[in-house]
DNA sequence: CACAAAACCAACACTATGTTGTCTATCTTA
DNA sequence: TAAGATAGACAACATAGTGTTGGTTTTGTG
């Protein structure tokens, strides 16, 4: 009942070839005659597993989402995310890398929205909608720059260092480079769940 | 010696028609076949003005950075491309919305990349060269934030009151939202020359 | 081992690409 | 205003990718 071998291993070398070709160049330059030569295996069997490269593409991208929805925790999401990316870091190189999908980053970090909407009107009762709105735009389009920084340093701050940035650019702004705000307060920038 | 008006009028229609479609489709999806038809042109005459809808659409981008460098000032910017933005605002809904080049944004955006870390390296001599560069993707991908978020509200917001949002979560952070933080002193998140 | 399913292969019509050569309309300038 | 230059139209071409079909071979599973 379990799946065919076969078809675990056709997915997975299709996958790969989508991988490697995403090293080399953005999503529209793949095409489906490029994925099956590389994953040598024939243009029919790729059109009897997925519509064209854009569903494959969101396929893969749907099953991370998953995996991402799965592990967050309530309290400490962001944590959670990095930890995610960390372990995965070959796929986030792509996904989030300079031929990555800025749509995938998007919803990703859009997760937070309606919850930290709700948090933040309660924690600032005097701010409008239109403040709050700019300032969650603002908040996780930063925080996609931080990931992407990270990504593109091949990861080299830890998970910590990353978190400490984060905590101290949302919550002082620019002003976090003047020192003395070490010590992360259990506190999250954008709020989820 | 001036150019032909007849190139000048196959140039203007290519580009009006290309806009028509990204308001449609992302850029990927659009073929020289496409723009002809929409354009009222022969194929043959686009291929002879540019090599492909890439480059096309790059070269409309760098006209548009052209214009931008002309026009910053070296002390208020960003007030500067709001006004720029506000001025071309059918150019920048589609260069910034949902079909746009985020490669074009980041390019902005990494504008002040240089000086700005100058400028906060004398003001903050205690931030680290790596604390410095998180910052400023942080920043620099939250004003994008913002300025998408400007775009998409169809520039339901003043430009001065745009400001007023980029200085406050920029300088405050988060903590922004609190209020009592009104009155825009006189300093940019960024420097740019 | 037998059967079902997976993968392969070849061929199809179709669409888009880029390129080339010829012809026509229009602009520029002497 | 007439002559030469050049933009653009038009048609034809080889090439490449798409999506689909029907038939064949291979390979896992019960």
């Amino acid at each position: 009942m379990a799946t065919d071998r076969r078809t675990k291993y056709t997915k997975s070398v299709i996958r790969e070839a989508l991988f490697d070709l995403l090293k080399e160049k953005p999503l529209a330059k793949v095409t489906v005659t490029d994925i099956c030569k590389l994953a040598d295996i024939n243009r029919s069997t790729f059109y009897s597993y997925y519509e064209d490269v854009n569903s494959l593409m969101s396929q893969i991208q749907n099953d991370v989402f998953e995996d991402i929805l799965a592990s967050l925790t309530t309290d400490n999401w962001f944590d959670d995310l990095l930890n995610l990316v960390d372990k995965n870091k070959d796929l986030f190189s792509i996904l989030i890398g300079p031929h990555g999908d800025t749509g995938f980053i998007r919803q990703l970090i859009y997760l937070g929205y309606d919850n930290s909407l709700r948090v933040w009107s309660e924690m600032y009762p005097k701010a409008t909608a239109t403040d709050m709105d700019y300032a969650y735009a603002y908040i996780s389009y930063g925080l996609m720059g931080i990931l992407e920084n990270w990504v593109a340093s091949n990861y080299a701050l830890s998970i910590d260092e990353v978190g400490r940035l984060v905590y101290g650019l949302s919550m002082y702004g620019i002003s976090f480079l003047e020192g003395n705000k070490e010590g992360r307060e259990p506190m999250n920038p954008l709020s989820f769940e």
